[in-house]
DNA sequence: CGAATGTGTGCATAGCTATTCACTCGCCAT
DNA sequence: ATGGCGAGTGAATAGCTATGCACACATTCG
């Protein structure tokens, strides 16, 4: 109704109830001395006028906002959903509030850290694929802890949690190999993320343990076309693999797919397959995908750790373990 | 390093300048009044201190804080990381930040409504299949604008965007009808869902106005699970309908999957089915699914408008049109 | 009964920025 | 020459809460 309404402030509650602000303040803090009674009054003056304690005087004097800035590339991938989710979780039970960063590349730097900044953040978490180390640096300069999943910024104020993507790697080739496979390929992400790398040097490597040709290589992203076009690629040419370990899930229904539909070759059956992610369409009935559980819950726990590390001088890294969930993807028929 | 480590402020960078600290704001508000070799300055001497503006004290001057926190109930449904990451664009687009609220049920009340408003967040998007009522009017006494996703609140403070979920419905049953369905089927998604009551009344408006028997009904639920559920049921009886129109399309892919897996239904054949929300999985290969495309770019977009409705006396509801986009599995085999 | 302890309350202040007001110059026009 | 004007700058202030300090009063103990 009136253009400049201002909302009810501790000193409007202290009128109403007379009392001082301190007073009011006191009342809303628990643990401060405050007669039950006054406190009491108050409560229902308050109560009456809406009053709700404003939280930014508090937050511009200790510079401690109770914020932590999350930072997505892009939902495309059902695995930053989970994440998210289980962040948010997280975070809610540690009394924070998360504030949402949905970055294109590397734009990161257009007034993004700047925002960040003036909001008095507690803390970056970064759930990038690929993380600009120049933004990565502006906010160490800022003193603002940083913690990155999946990738491999290094830095004073930098922590990062990531799957054992390396080790993961060579227990695919293991298993494809045990399973029967005998042709190899490997389905890729997106060349610069970091994951990606590890998941497909360990590949190579324990291809190479078990004295096994080097691995075939398609695709290039973590989206389902991409692993689409991986598909056709791989088993349009001469000699077809007959077991692949594909990046991520996502890359992995675009195989399935194009493998039933385009060259009739049903999985589970003639091609061995294994994913990564674990996401719940891996359990549907066309895909039935063996997948790496990346353990969502240890890798939020561990970056919730690491928010609050206050020191920052070494550069902390945390590796959490895959699990491997094995179904018919990797049963001949 | 030392313990009580203080961001810059702009009277440490006015002290390095060899200005007054008004000076420095000066510097850093565009169209201000000052000189270019002052500004040059202390922007120098600003770059080398690490100094950014602290956002707080203008926040708690105006009691705008540019944030507008979106409240979810989860994110199993990949429709909400969509919604999620448009809405995400449209306000860094509109140079406002998210603070991602995630509640159980309605457990909002506690707290969550005080948190914002102590933050004091410019708005409220609520995304929520349900959304509790008392939530709501508290957020109204508060003069917090709410808009309100596909539900049916109603309050001085609260706009809403809604599909036109009854016309979808209606549309649903000429379609399967058209297509050749006889015997109806509706998958429904949880009851207190205001969408999911919609969708399921156009329907049933739908088939009444083409003279057929109304259809057999199950399913509860939004999710995979739900929709495999509901296939079960319906056709584990005598009278198996050939037509299904799903609350939305996680159910109809949960239904698709039982149909061919349990009953050797091949979908697209033997059943008809249209989904809802169009999400990219409904075009892959193992569904290729009829669904009603959200506009999401709509939604959003309808959303911003009515975030900034500073008057908000009467309840403004929009409703954005659904697109159906057709695919295989409404084409007999 | 005096001192000491404890309880409850008010006063004053820090924290940082944008903005208004007032002031000083230099310059132009009358 | 002098009033007026515009540009550039500094001082002061509002905005709200938590908290340290001081003070008043009640209670208990020696």
């Amino acid at each position: 109704m009136s253009g400049n309404w201002r909302p009810p402030s501790s000193t409007d509650v202290a009128r109403a109830a007379g009392v001082s602000q301190s007073a009011v303040s006191r009342a809303f803090t628990p643990g401060a001395r405050i007669a039950e009674a006054t406190r009491a009054r108050i409560l229902e003056a308050a109560e009456a006028l809406g009053y709700r304690p404003n939280l930014l005087p508090k937050i511009l004097q200790t510079n401690r906002s109770g914020i932590v800035a999350v930072v997505v590339g892009g939902f495309y991938n059902p695995y930053f959903a989970m994440t998210l989710e289980a962040f948010s979780k997280a975070l809610t039970a540690a009394g924070r509030q998360m504030m949402l960063v949905r970055v294109d590349s590397d734009r990161i730097l257009d007034g993004v850290v700047d925002q960040l900044a003036g909001y008095r953040v507690d803390a970056v978490v970064s759930a990038l694929a690929l993380t600009s180390q120049a933004a990565a640096d502006q906010l160490s300069k800022l003193r603002i802890p940083i913690v990155t999943l999946n990738s491999d910024l290094a830095g004073d104020w930098i922590r990062s949690v990531s799957s054992d993507n390396f080790a993961a790697g060579v227990a695919a080739a293991r298993l494809l190999r045990e399973r029967g496979g005998t042709r190899f390929g490997f389905v890729a992400g997106p060349a610069d993320s970091p994951a990606q790398v590890a998941r497909e040097a360990g590949f190579a490597h324990g291809l190479a343990e078990l004295g096994m040709a080097s691995a075939m290589r398609a695709g290039g992203g973590y989206d389902y076309a991409s692993g689409a076009r991986a598909a056709r690629d791989l088993f349009s040419g001469g000699e077809r693999p007959d077991a692949l370990f594909c990046a991520n899930d996502l890359a992995a229904f675009g195989v399935i797919d194009v493998l039933r539909e385009d060259f009739g070759l049903g999985a589970p059956g003639e091609v061995l397959l294994v994913g990564y992610d674990n996401l719940d369409m891996a359990a549907w009935a066309p895909y039935r995908l063996t997948s790496f559980d990346q353990d969502i819950q240890a890798h939020v726990a561990a970056a919730m750790e690491l928010l609050d590390l206050e020191a920052g001088a070494t550069c902390v890294a945390r590796v959490v373990p895959s699990r491997l969930v094995e179904r018919e993807s990797t049963l001949r028929s």
